[in-house]
DNA sequence: GTGCCGAACCATTAAGCTATTGGTCCATGC
DNA sequence: GCATGGACCAATAGCTTAATGGTTCGGCAC
């Protein structure tokens, strides 16, 4: 595709070009996109119009710059990997399960107080995909989206920050071996059941009832962890 | 001073020698000692009586090694920097606090549960300093001290480090500058006694009553906070 | 044989250097 | 007024190189 410009060349022209390269998605596979002198001589315009399209892209959050390195399309990625690859490799389940019994129910707290209608709606979805009997690592998927979201929607970028950390580490440790995880058709159901109040009470905007259904959540899921634990070691 | 070995070496002359080496503090700032090749020479014997020397000393937790890097005395630092000096720039004062508000009273719990006699001893002794009717700035940093006490004694690894990034934030935004902080000797006694409420708890085993009264606490702060902001900005 | 030394080699790290890239400013021209 | 091209700055990534801990092996003394 030739992105070039006519003659009637304008600012708005240039960023509907950008923006069409990014959407079509005919970028490498980490969203590089070219640089802006790249750009503007493909474009045949100015660095200057190039620049005002990326500042007006970069304020929709459609793409993010970084000096130095380049203008990439998507959001800017979390770099709490280091850290969570510090702390993965000595850390016991129950350590890292005592962390989210610690963080969530304060995060479903926050969430309470901030969610949307709208917030409520893609929690249900999530709570929704999560109890449907696919296998355990589908249903695990989802369980994690849901508590993702839940961290997402309380729209604290420190906590949201620690939650990323706590995720990493859940998922990067070895502990994903040691996840027998009996999901039995009872305790799915009894997910089921808690994310649902969980989310009743963010909807009802009760941050405590919140609170109190995540650290039952959290509580039954750890008491499942430590039965899966024990039986693995017999 | 001269590390020389004599005639009789061995494996534990070589050890005391290093460990006298680390003890008198003649290393440089960084704590960092000379690599193992050096420190061969310099007592006279091989290299490999050099490493099961430092080994011991790594296992008894006096040294740290990377391998590239170095041999340094001490505790290996938390990499908890480069996500702190990420956040902080766009770091809300109100933001942060609210962060401290859902972590430590969860940290407080922990620590009632696992908190020794010795523990409590130095927590009074860091609340004690704290309470001293010293200037602000000094004040805070005892005060600082207490809080990341109460964070290490929890002994959840993953905790710590979310305490950290969180305590990094804290102190490396802007809001060193805007700290008015009022501390009048009424905040600065409410303070003390808060600090000794939460104390007590710990020392009671009583984890509930010391994630309450560690949220009181940083209510109370918070409060403080938004009051001094406020002022601020007339 | 046991234990140590010396040497060599590997894996990782840090530091320096260079080219690249976004960020900014300015003179010029339309 | 506004866009252009150019120049420069600041930050970054990639590369190279030297240094360091980690490991292995042959040789030697006891």
């Amino acid at each position: 595709m030739n992105y070039a410009l006519n003659s009637t060349d304008n600012a708005a022209a240039a960023l509907a070009a950008i923006r069409q390269m990014i959407e079509t998605g005919k970028l490498p596979a980490n969203g590089r996109l070219p640089t802006e002198r790249d750009l503007a001589a493909e474009l045949g315009c100015g660095r200057r119009i190039v620049r005002r399209a990326l500042d007006a892209l970069e304020t929709e959050g459609l793409i993010w710059r970084k000096q130095g390195s380049g203008t990439f399309a998507g959001q800017p990625p979390d770099p709490t990997g280091a850290l969570a690859a510090e702390i993965a490799p000595d850390a016991d389940p129950l350590v890292v399960m005592e962390a989210r019994l610690c963080i969530e129910p304060a995060l479903a707290d926050l969430c309470a107080k901030r969610a949307t209608g709208e917030d409520v709606e893609k929690l249900r979805k999530l709570a929704h995909r999560a109890s449907q009997p696919l296998d355990a690592d589908t249903a695990e998927l989802w369980d994690g989206a849901l508590h993702r979201a839940i961290a997402r929607i309380a729209a604290n970028r420190v906590m949201l920050t620690a939650f990323a950390l706590l995720d990493e580490v859940r998922m990067g440790s070895d502990w994903q071996e040691k996840r027998h995880r009996a999901r039995s058709p009872e305790t799915m159901t009894l997910y089921d059941r808690q994310h649902r109040d969980i989310i009743d009470a963010i909807e009802r905007r009760d941050g405590q009832a919140a609170s109190t259904a995540m650290r039952a959540h959290l509580e039954a899921l750890s008491e499942n962890l430590k039965t899966s634990m024990e039986s693995s070691t017999e």
